[in-house]
DNA sequence: ACGACTCCATAGAAAACCTCTATAGCTAGA
DNA sequence: TCTAGCTATAGAGGTTTTCTATGGAGTCGT
């Protein structure tokens, strides 16, 4: 069976005469016809009944009418589909992302894109970086940002770099000092996130490297409560610059930079599998906004500490 | 776009290898690789990534794949939809029928119906007899019963004769009569019932032709109710012997034989659109019955009084 | 009643298309 | 380096499709 003979059918069901509808679908009459007897030789019945004024609809044609029509419909708006996707004028996005990304750098990317692509439907998967990189290797998720990360079917792409920032409760005899070394830090009481996230281990061989041992005084699972018992004045944190910048702003957390140690930082970059071919559509959108972000939203969250600046 | 492409899309993407889908498809490698190449130079777009392993579907593929599905689908089901109405095992059959056979014929016909096609879905529509016929022409209805009706775009098969027969509650005079002559029936108290059908025409003429004139007494819109009626002993009617049958079973109406008066009856048909082409599927299998039905179901109903059976 | 008109069906030739076999090109793995 | 497994390509052959031209049937108007 063929798509042109579904068409014709339902051209010829619509006008009721073969050479209307013909000169429509820019063909001649006994092409139409033609495609009409293949189509009805194929089913084993006729569609139409010959008359005098032209073709009518038999029963056998007015059952299958409904179902010629529903597959023209799938062609046509499968080809909508595509071109929407093509123009990125409408689909559907699924991210993964680590959760620092998804909680305090997606918002307002994703405030952006959505303005920019209405029509585009977006879901967000949060995961821990290597529990992502599984989403993405399972095709569950389009793209991903997390830490950088190696894997063969993948490649990546640097979006920014993610400082961690020493913060303090404002008051803190911290604030006030103009020299902070990393021991004084490690004297402190520390507030750690996540066993599980890379972030902890980042942080630990961080000391480790510097010949210090930080006295861990909490861990909790999550950035937000790490942010909140630092307010409370029962610790100080490492914590994602990203994380921080509106505490910072609203002056309920301080920065403090330490003087004798090397930047402390992670790259983020969004990966892709290798073998999806050239992001089209939805994904080339998003990452086209990411890297036209990269100079605004995204820069500004760079940290003077670490200083780094994605790549693009 | 040709239905194998789609069709060989969806194999290739189901088993990410154009080597396997062809082998299952029963084609040549490269005719299917022609296809795929065709259908996506036709959309514009590359469906799949091209990888070592075979092929991946892109985010355009992806995209363009519930579409796909959906049209073999409807494609797939549109065959079934016809095989079925062929051997009419299911699909819908729209009946028009006028007041009399819906309410006293159909119900019978339509159980043995039903058990005899059960996934055939049945819709009556009632009206008399001419409006019946014009919902027919526009096609609202595959098949009509109606009395018998002249027009240049339908063709009728007889069904059966229905008489009209004197009703008289139990007990009246006439029950115990053996002979009753018209004269007799006029000067009665007499029931009819609906002035727009064309029971009432028919009636009025038959007492006109035999030169009384009946004396009205009350005219009803239904038969029910002038059942009802003569029970009660308003009256005495004459009535369609299919309506009738139940009462007379149970002895809630006598009938009564006119001896000087032709038989009164009226030929019910079914009627079809003659440009709808051979009667098919489930048309073909309710005509079926009726035929089947006359001996037994329907030839039964058949008045002793006008004692007509219908053609087959 | 006749002729023009409209409609679908058919014939035959030309063109387009599809499918095949054979083979190339590429990569991964032994 | 060689083999195996994958898709892409080339070219021939054959089927299919499409066209123009025409037939045949029936309707409508004069």
């Amino acid at each position: 069976m063929l798509l042109a003979q579904v068409e014709g059918f339902l051209e010829v069901a619509r006008r009721g005469n073969v050479s209307r509808a013909a000169e429509a679908m820019f063909v001649t009459q006994p092409t139409l016809t033609a495609r009409i007897h293949a189509l009805e030789r194929e089913l084993g019945e006729p569609l139409f009944a010959r008359t005098r004024r032209g073709m009518r609809l038999t029963d056998a044609g007015r059952a299958f009418l409904p179902y010629a029509e529903r597959a023209m419909r799938a062609v046509r708006d499968g080809r909508q589909a595509l071109t929407d996707a093509r123009t990125a004028s409408a689909g559907r996005l699924v991210l993964g992302a680590a959760p620092a990304v998804s909680t305090y750098v997606l918002p307002a990317l994703l405030q952006r894109f959505a303005a920019a692509y209405p029509r585009i439907e977006v879901a967000v998967r949060t995961g821990h970086s290597e529990d992502v990189l599984q989403m993405l290797l399972r095709e569950e998720v389009q793209l991903a940002m997390v830490r950088t990360l190696r894997h063969p079917d993948i490649e990546s792409i640097p979006l920014y770099e993610e400082a961690l920032v020493l913060v303090v409760p404002p008051g803190h005899p911290f604030a006030k000092r103009s020299n902070v070394g990393i021991a004084d830090v490690a004297s402190e009481r520390l507030i750690f996130f996540d066993r599980t996230s890379s972030y902890y281990e980042l942080t630990q061989s961080f000391f480790l490297s510097l010949g210090v041992t930080p006295r861990e005084v909490m861990e909790l699972d999550n950035i937000e409560s790490a942010k909140k018992m630092v307010e409370r004045r029962l610790g100080i944190a490492l914590l994602p610059r990203t994380a921080v910048a509106g505490e910072l702003a609203a002056k309920t957390l301080t920065q403090v930079a330490v003087t004798d140690a090397p930047a402390l930082s992670q790259k983020i970059v969004a990966i892709r599998r290798r073998d999806q071919g050239r992001p089209s559509g939805t994904v080339a959108a998003f990452v086209n906004l990411l890297r036209e972000s990269d100079p605004t939203a995204v820069a500004h969250l760079s940290s003077p500490f670490g200083g780094g600046r994605g790549g693009g």
